[in-house]
DNA sequence: CTGTTAGCGCCTTCAC
DNA sequence: GTGAAGGCGCTAACAG
């Protein structure tokens, strides 16, 4: 049935059954090359290949035609929602394009990052789309852009979904006016006192996210510094954050979690020490994720267009041309809800 | 630089720029091979690797070596988090065995499966673990067979994460076991009157879970039957079932969603009807999914190790030799929580 | 230890 | 319209 060890039936197996050259039985398999092939052939081929149940061979295509068809998917944490909903934009572009996803979760570390984009590269994948915050990390920044480069320069295209600092395509969320934008509502919803939840150090979205909160504080006048706790991207991460800042003896009027996952990890923790979300303490989040817009209080927080940036993103690696990189801003929009209300 | 038109720089490339054969080159920038190469030859070809920027073509090599290092993952809906937690579990053990992980999301869509596995296969993935429930529908469920064993004669292995109908080693999530368990515990906290909202038409992982919710009741012998509402299998699903069993005049005293995604939907219709939760109408869920952990009231469910599942049934993708189907049944705990409390 | 030489499965000129 | 032949980048015997 098959003459190579693998068991697959080879496209040599199919012209040979079907008494046609290798060439004929590859026009008729892969359709395109121009020229075309005679009806009777074009039935046999056809009826062999069936029969026979060829799968042509998509790893020795790419080969012999010098281009994949695969795209590099890179995100910090598949499982957190945040990634998993940008992801979800990302395939479905890709497949639009007949372009198969490689999936790469880096688990928040760096080097990992830079493995898979060196095993991405490997596979001539076709283009990359890199999800992610970047880091406050000179020297490491320098090696995933030589990376990147590397990669370009043999052909890969490279999409961001992040900070604009790669030098590629990017879909750049505006976590600073979108946390400027959140403060100054909260301000005029009354909200005078404040703490913030800041994520990891060095994660560039953490900290744009914190200072656009500042500068929206101050666009109000409200004066004074605002507490920052950093914490893990995570629930655990916002809920030992905000314990931590009780047992400092803080207790602000208005807590801002840099995102969603750890705005809940917050109320958590604030419910636990016997405090009310929002009459105690107000949450804010960041990021509007799909699967929290049912907690109660509902969460106040800046929605972005998730998926659909995944989509924009893997769009842009996949559509040939341009070699200006292309920058599309994405404005959250600020959603208040119950977690910040006011009584009175 | 380089030679060929890709961009790329080729093994050729380097064997020439460090003055050795290509065997030696290969030999040195792969390792295996059981040969060793001499250490100064070692030295130019690693230089001369490095200098040039070579990276390996890992399509050539495995269509050279007859074996890919591509590990497929089917999932029904990426962003949803059931899957997200499993494939975080996937990549985990995926990347473990050095396996790159093609990400497919048929976004609930029969045939998009078959198409990513025959896709799959076309890039002679080394394996495949296919998760998620399968359907009520003989026609799709022997197309289904007959592509995996297609495949497996060509030497591909299959995991499933899912039910037990496939011949091939399964993770299986006890849904019926699991699901029985919780009305018990439900009955024996004192609730009655129940209403199940079923999930889509057709989905075995609904129907097991019904089928167990049932027969859990009957085991506490509450008789009558129960109403079921079936839905989509998400947040939305949850709610306009929910709504629907409002409108029809039913006021359960404890409402079972078959998934938790689900049962937030029920929650959110719920308060929206100027229901209070568990109050006039208690609710249970399924997954115990942890972005849905903090909810309020917290949610009781069934909670599946859902990345381990995925991790495992990875292992067992990954793992040669074994040619019966190892089968993992895994039984969900139930975890009795705020949202089904019986006042007093 | 190193190099030569066939492949691997497929595509693609180039002739007929 | 069809086929023969060379090549894609790499690996794996097989000789030295």
């Amino acid at each position: 049935m098959s003459s190579n060890i693998g068991g697959s039936v080879t496209l040599a197996d199919v012209a040979r059954h079907a008494g046609v050259s290798l060439a004929t039985a590859s026009r008729v398999l892969n359709g395109a090359g121009g020229r075309t092939v005679g009806a009777t052939f074009r039935e046999r081929v056809l009826r062999s290949a069936e029969l026979l149940g060829y799968s042509p061979n998509a790893q020795a295509q790419a080969v012999a035609r010098g281009a994949s068809s695969l795209v590099g998917l890179v995100v910090h944490d598949i499982s957190d929602p945040y990634f998993a909903a940008i992801a979800a934009g990302v395939t479905e572009a890709a497949e639009e394009r007949d372009t198969t996803v490689v999936l790469a979760s880096t688990r928040q570390q760096h080097e990992r990052e830079l493995d898979y984009l060196a095993t991405l590269r490997q596979h001539r994948a076709r283009a990359v789309v890199l999800v992610g915050s970047r880091w406050e990390d000179r020297a490491y920044h320098q090696l995933v852009t030589r990376e990147l480069d590397a990669y370009r320069r043999t052909g890969g295209r490279v999409a961001a979904v992040s900070q604009d600092r790669l030098g590629v395509d990017t879909v750049q969320p505006l976590n600073n006016a979108g946390a400027r934008d959140l403060a100054r509502a909260l301000v005029d919803l009354g909200h005078r006192s404040f703490a913030v939840l800041g994520g990891p150090e060095g994660l560039l979205t953490a900290r744009d996210r914190v200072r656009g909160f500042r500068e929206g504080l101050r666009d109000r006048s409200v004066s004074g510094d605002v507490p920052v706790v950093t914490g893990a991207f995570t629930r655990d991460g916002g809920y030992d954050a905000t314990l931590q800042l009780l047992a400092g003896g803080q207790r602000p009027g208005c807590l801002f979690a840099v995102n969603d996952v750890m705005a809940v990890g917050a109320m958590a923790a604030l419910r636990e020490s016997g405090l009310s979300v929002p009459d105690d303490v107000a949450v804010a989040g960041f990021d509007d994720i799909e699967t929290l817009r049912d907690v109660t209080p509902s969460l106040t927080t800046v929605a972005l267009p998730l998926r659909d940036m995944g989509r924009q993103a893997a769009e842009m690696a996949l559509t040939p041309g341009r070699d200006t990189p292309k920058l599309i801003r994405v404005r959250g929009e600020v959603i208040l809800r119950d977690s910040t209300k006011v009584a009175g």
